[in-house]
Order: C-alpha cells, then structure tokens, then sequence
DNA sequence: CATGAATGAGACTTCATTCAT
DNA sequence: AATGAATGAAGTCTCATTCAT
C-alpha cells in the first residue's frame, strides 16, 4: 500500500512499527505475515530483519512499549486528581477510556495477542498488566473503606469494569457521533452508577426515550474483542 | 494431549469439535493446525477432511452451532421470565452470564475470531450476533420508557454491558472460589447500579472492608481480551 | 535428475538417501540444499518431510548407519581371520581399505562432515569412532608385544595408517586400472613396510621402472582427508 | 570472538585473512558466513567489500597464497638437501610434515574447500597441487630406479603418503606430548619401512611395549575432516 | 473411515552483495 | 575505509489439502 519511498533509516523502523500495528490488529499476529508487512511499508521482506530481531520479537517490543505509556499515563492522571477515593477513581477509569479511544488498536493487540508471547516474552508484560490491575483494585477498596462504594469483590469488581470499559475499542471510531469526552462521561457513569442509574451526580439528560440515538453499528466484534477499527 | 486412539465413527467427528473448540481457544484459529488437531483426536491429518469440509468450514460450523444455541438459551431465557422491562432485563442479564460462564471457549472463539471468516461466511453468523443485541437494546429502551433505566444511549450502555459481562469469560474457572450464581448476582449489580452501588435491590453484603476477596488471578491470558490495558 | 516417477512409500525414503549421499558428498553438506535433493528424488521439497526430520536428522541418520555398518564389517573381518596378531592386523587394514573403496562417499560424508553435527548428534558418531580406532590401536598394540611390530606409539601410528588408507577414497573410482584386490594388496604393503619395502612378504613386482602407470589423477580432494571411521 | 576494534588500514585486510582461514577450517567454506567473519574483524558485512573481491574471491587468494608458500617451502627443502635420491625424499617428506604442523589450517583448507572454487579458480589450484605431486612421484620412481624403493606404483604410493602424512593435521596440537621433530621422525619411519619397521635407519626406540603411550586422543574429528584445530 | 505420501504455496529467516553517506 | 540500510535470491521448514490404497 502506501509505499515510503526513501524511507531511510530511522523512519523505517517508525513505518514497520506502525504498519505492523495496523496489520495485527487488523488479522491477528499469527495471521499477518511478514511479506505483507515489508510490502505496506515499501521494503523487501529481508530487509525487515534491519529493524527487526524476529517477528516474535517485534510483537513483544509493540507491547512493551504499549505497557509502558500506559503505565505512565494511569500515573500522570493520578498524580493530576484530588488525593482523595473517589476522585482517584474517576480519573484511574476517565484516563482509562481515553487512552483506549486514543489507541484502541495497541490496546486491542495487547489483550488478545498476549498468547502469541512465548513464555520468557509474556512473562514481562503480564507483570507490567498486573501493576495495571491492582492500581484499580486499590482504589476501589479504598473508596470501599470510605464508605463511598459498595464493592463485594474488589477484584472482580475491577475486571467488570476494566472489561467494560475496554470494551470501547471494539466499536469507537474517531470522528463518529459522539466525540470521547462525551463517552467518556458515559462510561463513567455505567461504571459507578451502572444503568439503574441511581447516579451521583452530573448525569447526561436521558434520551433514549427519542430511539436508540445510535452510535454506528459495530460492524464485526463487539465486546470482548473482535474488532478493529 | 488426550489422545483418543481408536476412537471411531460419529465419535471422531464429535471429538474433532470438542478439540477444535480447546485449540482454537487456546491458541486462535491462525495459529492452530491441522497436524495439532488431528494429533489430538489421535487421527492423521489427511483422516479430518472425512468430517470436515476445510478448516475455514469447520470454524463456520463451530460458530454457527454457538450463536443458534446462544439465541436459543436467551429465548428460553425470556420467556421464562416475568412480561415486564425489569425482569425481562435481568433474565437477559443472567442467562448472558451464565451461558459466558458454562461455554466460555465458544464464546471466545465466537467473539474473536470473526476475522478470520471468509466475508461469506462472516455474514450469518454476524446477523445473528445482531439480533441478540438488538434484544438487549429493545429491552434498555423499553426500561428507559417505563422510567425505570436511565441510559443515555441505549447502544453504548448495550455495548458496555455485553463487554462488562462477557469479560467473565477471560478469568472464571470451573470449581473456583466464587459458585456460578454469586458471580452472576455480583454482576447483575455491577450492571444495574456500578460501583457506587445506588442499587435497586438484593445487594450482597458488602465485604469489600475485608480486604480484596480475591479470586484466581489471571493465569495465563485474560483472554478474550480482558482488560489490560 | 534422475526423476523415479511413481516412486511411493519406502522407495521414497531410500532414494533419499541415496540422493543425499551423493550431494552431500559432491557438494558438502552445508552446500547442498533441500530443493536440489528433492528434485534428485523426483519429489517437492516439503514431501522430504514425509521421510527426514530435519536435514540435520538426515546427516546424523546417514552417519549413524554407516558407523555402524563400518564396525559390522570390521567385527567380521577380524571374527574370520586367525586369531593370532599379524593375520588380525592384516584383516582390519584390508577390510578397511575394502570398505572404502566400496563406500567411498559414506566414507568421506562420515569423516568431513562431522563439524556440521549438532554437539549432541555429534556425540554418539564419535563414540563409534573411538571404537573403531581403538580396536585398531589394540592389534598394533599386541603385534609389538610380540615382537611383530615396531611402533613408537601404537595412536599415532593407527592414526597415521587410518590416514594413508582412507585416501583412496579420494582418487578410486570403479572399472579404473587397478582392481580392488591390487589395492588392497598394495596398501598392505604401504602400510606394514613402507616405500622402502623391506617387506615381510608376497610382494608385488616392482612396476614403477616403467613409468608411473598412472591411476585417474585425483581430481578432486586428494590426500587431506585422513581417516575415517 | 576476539574483536579488534578500530582496526583501520592495511591492518584490516589481514585480520580479515586470519579469521577467514580460523573460520573456514572450524565450519567449512559454505558454512562460514561474511557477518560472521566480519564480527570476527570488527568491523561491519559491507566494510569487507572495501578489502576483498567477493566471498568466493577471498577463498581463492587464501588458497592461491597457500599453494605458493607451500611449494616455495617444498623447492627450497630439496635444494638444501643432497641430490641424491634418498635424501632427497627425506626431505621432501620431513618438509611436507613440517609445514603441515606449523600451518594445518590453511592445509586443511586446501585441501577440503576445492570443491566450493568456482572451476576457473580451481584450475590454478590444480595446477598447483598437481607440480607438488608430481615432484614426488618423481622423487619415488627415482628411488625405485636406483634400486633404493620397492614401489609397485608410483603414483599410488605418492598419494598414500601424502594422505598419511597430510593426516597429522587431524590430530596435532601445538604444545602437545609430542614436539614437531618426533612427529616428523616418527612419520619418516612409517612412511619409509610400514609398521612392520623392516626399517633402513635411525629407529626411535620401541616404547609401544609400555601402553601405548598417548597423545592426547583426538578430541573432536580426528580425522579427515572435521575438527579445527 | 483411516492412512501415508504427495503437493504447492507460502512462512520466517539468512545471506552475499551494493551503495549513498 | 567504514557504516547502515537496502536488495533479491534462496534456504529450511510448515501447512492445508488431496488421493490412491
């Protein structure tokens, strides 16, 4: 497809990055192959190899590096809100959406691609999602504490609503109806009031009453996970 | 793994589903081969093609089969159920959960491997995906017009609870620490009132205080995509 | 080349072998390739997977049969003859000489290519190497004893024999000027009594006043490959 | 292994000498690959193009440069030693021994890499290869017709020394049990009066009564073929 | 219904070589 | 004289699939 032509050096390896990005995400790590990749970034399939130590190893340094600025960004939003439960919480689960609408195919390779890792490669990245997870986990048992929530199993808890929220990915494509503070807003309420709506504060007026109001059908995988952009 | 070694007749074809299922579970459709299922079945690979027409065709069965029972189970599910919005919502709920819990390698397979259906072949199976959402949909909008559901946009809060409750799927195992029903209640909950927990009825006691409660951390591979990041 | 049309089953696997012998031996065996070895055999380079593990497999399956087909014909050779030092000595350097020039591309896979095993592959074929050369060892050994012999060091002198004899793998070819018993008989001599020939016996007259007589010039590798087996 | 960093100059087309001649020996021509001789040098793949032709171009010079040094050494050996034609033989062989214990790794090249020249490099080599042969065939026949040789066949008799002789490359390791003089004497014995030692001259001394007095065993491929050094 | 062997396409990867910088 | 990136060919091996037996 889009071929680069003297692509020289640096900006080589950024192209083969990207374009494996879109390529996974789009068929899945075993189903791309390294021809198709070499020939979206306008390189012969050895040359790859220049950048590259395997395709193995590509795949893990795509997930690195997606831990990692994700790690950063949980950070980075914690530190920025109220030091108090509730105030975490909300901007642990709006950063979440966020970066999920933002980077919705690093963040769909990195959940269901983790089983391509070998062992010595997953081992890694799967410390780097438990980090992840039990940052969620802790505040929801602070907020617990406070008495602000009422979680009967924190862990579970957090997955339903990491799971949730994840969930955006499958179907969110920028430019559609709703622009992300707008999902953003959403979510958070399913999230902390889910959808009897018992809510705590600042609810969007409701107007499903007008019809389903609909965001573009998800074209292929909904929840859980199919889709691609 | 189990090799079934004489295993013959209308056994051979029941057992290459059941391998298929686990393999591609495991793995992803991509990855899996035809060596590995056969060898599996305790067959030589070229012995398949007497039971299945190719391996495309044999995702197609498997997945055609799960979404007419998914269908099925929901119906049933409905109708047993008491005519009126919010018991109709929870039946929907609950059967969803369920059904996640009891069959969660087809529920992988059907929601992730979409994509690697021919176009034809993709068509039917994500017509009856639709109808199942769209039950859901008619059912938050019907709650929302009695008044009793607050849902901004019926497809989003559609979408984010399918996620939310599929993601069962990528950390329940049989004869864990938490029983089918108390996961499906906890979840029914999340669903209906989030984390803060402004909820509508039978709550489970909160034990959040006591510390985290936890289940089985993720082994292996989340799946389906859970969460990570 | 040689295309075996309808070559089935077991035929296929032992015109594999056959093939590989001479390439290997032609080429080197890091020099030939699988697509050329198929196509000796009539067959598509995936199909030799029907028939080898690997082409490393292959190198160590042919090593391996023919280490131990050498030390068979040598067990017999000594089983026959008269068991008293010389007669021993004499039967293990004509088998020797016999066997290679008989089997002169084993010979020469079995003695150059062992750099090209894998270490553990490696092992076992050593082993039998060892033997071999220790039996050898051992009759020169006993021949000194009893004042047969004259050898400084019984290693070197085997090593030094095994040396000279295996060379003619290197210039034989069949249906040339010299026979396989003149051979034979002519590196007895060589071996036991040197050019100098003050022999202990059945001498061959001395041709070489009327030129040299010429064999085929070595056209290939001539002396450098010492021993064999 | 052993990087010479910084390597600038005329210094580099040496270094890249001797670790092709350390490489080629240990793995074989076809087995050796250019980045690995280049690390070996220190410097990167393409940099060997500023200091050789081709892959194949390097092999012949190596081998170009061995056959010139290997007959310079033979010419100025005969020259030193008497013209008559024991001693001339002498010295011939003791030559022969000599070089092949100070450079066996360049021999052994020699000797097993003709097979990988391209045929217009080769036939320089031949020539080569078939003037030093051909030296000692004379040196034989000229033996024989002064009555002092028992050869049947010159040129049989030529080969199964230089293979015998050429063997000690296999097995020889400076610093060894042995140093090169007994080497040489020992060689000169077996090639001149056989084992049977019906010997013309200065015997060493039969040890071989008390064991067999081992160099070390060889360790990896003894003979012919594999092993370095 | 199972097998064993074959196919043909294609996968990942390596490699000698070139060339602008 | 060295580098880093590119090429294009080729190498080993895998895989879905076919088919005679």
């Amino acid at each position: 497809m889009a071929r680069i032509t003297g692509s020289n050096g640096g900006r080589t390896a950024e192209a083969i990055r990207r374009a494996a990005i879109r390529l996974i995400h789009r068929q899945g790590f075993a189903a791309m192959n390294l021809r198709e990749l070499a020939a979206e970034v306008g390189i012969q399939p050895g040359s790859l190899y220049n950048h590259i130590e395997t395709k193995q190893g590509l795949l893990f340094e795509l997930m690195r590096e997606h831990m990692q600025d994700l790690l950063s960004a949980m950070e980075a939003a914690l530190a920025a809100a109220p030091d108090e439960p509730m105030a975490q919480l909300r901007a642990f689960l709006a950063q979440h959406v966020l970066y999920h609408l933002e980077r919705k195919q690093e963040v769909y390779i990195a959940n269901f691609e983790l089983r391509a890792l070998e062992p010595a490669n997953a081992e890694p990245i799967l410390a780097m999602r438990r980090e992840y997870e039990d940052r969620l986990i802790g505040l929801l048992e602070a907020g617990a504490r406070a008495g602000e929530l009422q979680v009967a199993d924190a862990r579970i808890a957090a997955y339903a609503l990491l799971a949730m929220l994840t969930g955006v990915c499958t179907w969110y494509r920028p430019g559609g109806r709703l622009g992300p503070e707008e999902i953003v807003a959403q979510h958070l309420e399913l999230a902390l009031s889910g959808v009897s709506g018992a809510g705590l504060g600042q609810r969007a007026p409701d107007i499903s009453a007008g019809g389903s109001a609909p965001i573009e059908r998800m074209r292929s995988i909904p929840a859980g996970g199919r889709t691609p952009g």
